[in-house]
DNA sequence: CCAAAACTACCCCAAATGAGGTAGTTTGCG
DNA sequence: CGCAAACTACCTCATTTGGGGTAGTTTTGG
């Protein structure tokens, strides 16, 4: 790290997103830019051929969103530092992203000197995150049962049918015809899942759902 | 025209888009950025200020968005070719966009020297839309009576912003506090909001919504 | 094989919801 | 100014929702 410069792999679909940030960071010495990829698929066959010393992952991707590539890389032994960048302010990907290895959680409007100090810093080995998002980890962490996307795993199967009903705005009747069961049953169902969520009604459980599928 | 080069204002609230777009249209003789904004009031100012020849107007930002923006400008009496510049590929918004006065309608994730192009052409007083939107656009005409986003204007601001609470999933009661009336009219607000768009629930009304605000 | 979990269906009941209605005040517009 | 629309608040009433319970059947996993 003393005598080549920190190679950087920026994965985005965005080419001019990407184009600013490898000109920010040509800015900078001991930094480069050794490989663009514009989407996961690319990004997780480079990332192993290339070994980067830090990615920058965009978690809004087309196809292969950022997470799921982020997966795929720690699966597939990438060692890299990994810092995913994104749009979205108060996002609850964040904990996903940190659970799933990310070192580091940064917003595409931050300030352009601080991104770059900041990407100095991963490289060092520091975990970095943008300040409106310590808030949302913070709270998270204070509110264990908070309602992330692997609570859906706590569901039963017909649960996670229903739970997907209820997010295209059926009633329980409504439901119970769809499923052939009775609308008592349907009730039972939605009971269980409200409870294992943490929610206190369907029009919670509907807005959190449709929100979990982007 | 012949003369000076072209003025352009860039209007996004992400500095490494506004860099990478800058730095692009550096590439090219004849265009010039005269002027960047992070944000939909500043660009209120500038663009009567300035009257540049071409005004780069992001949809998706924080405080006032892009459309109300482009909306605002018109009737201040801006005449500059204005292009919206968006993520979303397929979005409905672009009626919207059309119909207030944008002269195009382009993607991020579009190739940079098309990209480049598109501007030129712009500038050159043609109306430029980006392939996937296009289609969008047909389909729009086609079906004359779709149910686009313009439901939402058929609302009152106090209906919307009811909705708004509905699609985070509260309850008539926590609204009515959030509001500091009673919850008696938050129902009547609910009440016809439905009928408005044709709903038959608070929790079709809620997926609606969050639908609609991708 | 046997226990646990899931799925089904019903019971009761309090609370929330949505569709009617009347009616007073405030706001905006011609 | 005067009227229409919006906002407010209340009324009734049928329906839906969600929490609690019991209980029978089927599926699953050790």
């Amino acid at each position: 790290m003393s005598d080549s410069p920190a190679s950087i792999m920026l994965v985005d679909d965005h080419p001019l997103l990407r184009k600013g940030l490898k000109q920010l960071i040509s800015l900078e010495d001991g930094l480069e830019v050794i490989a663009e990829c514009s989407n996961g698929a690319d990004a997780l066959v480079k990332a192993e051929e290339l070994d980067p010393d830090l990615i920058i992952l965009d978690l809004n991707m087309q196809g292969m969103d950022g997470l799921e590539t982020l997966k795929r890389m720690r699966d597939n032994g990438v060692t890299s530092r990994i810092v995913m960048l994104t749009v979205s302010d108060a996002d609850e990907d964040v904990v996903t992203a940190i659970t799933n290895g990310a070192d580091g959680y940064l917003l595409k409007d931050m300030d352009p000197e601080m991104l770059l100090e900041q990407i100095s810093r991963a490289i060092e080995g520091k975990m970095v995150l943008s300040e409106a998002i310590t808030e949302v980890l913070a709270t998270a962490l204070r509110r264990p049962s908070a309602p992330t996307k692997s609570k859906l795993d706590g569901l039963t199967n017909r649960e996670r049918e229903i739970l997907e009903l209820i997010a295209k705005g059926m009633s329980n009747k409504v439901i119970a015809r769809e499923l052939d069961i009775s609308d008592g049953t349907v009730k039972v169902h939605v009971k269980h899942l409200l409870k294992k969520l943490g929610l206190r009604s369907r029009v919670e459980a509907a807005v959190w759902m449709v929100n979990q599928d982007q």
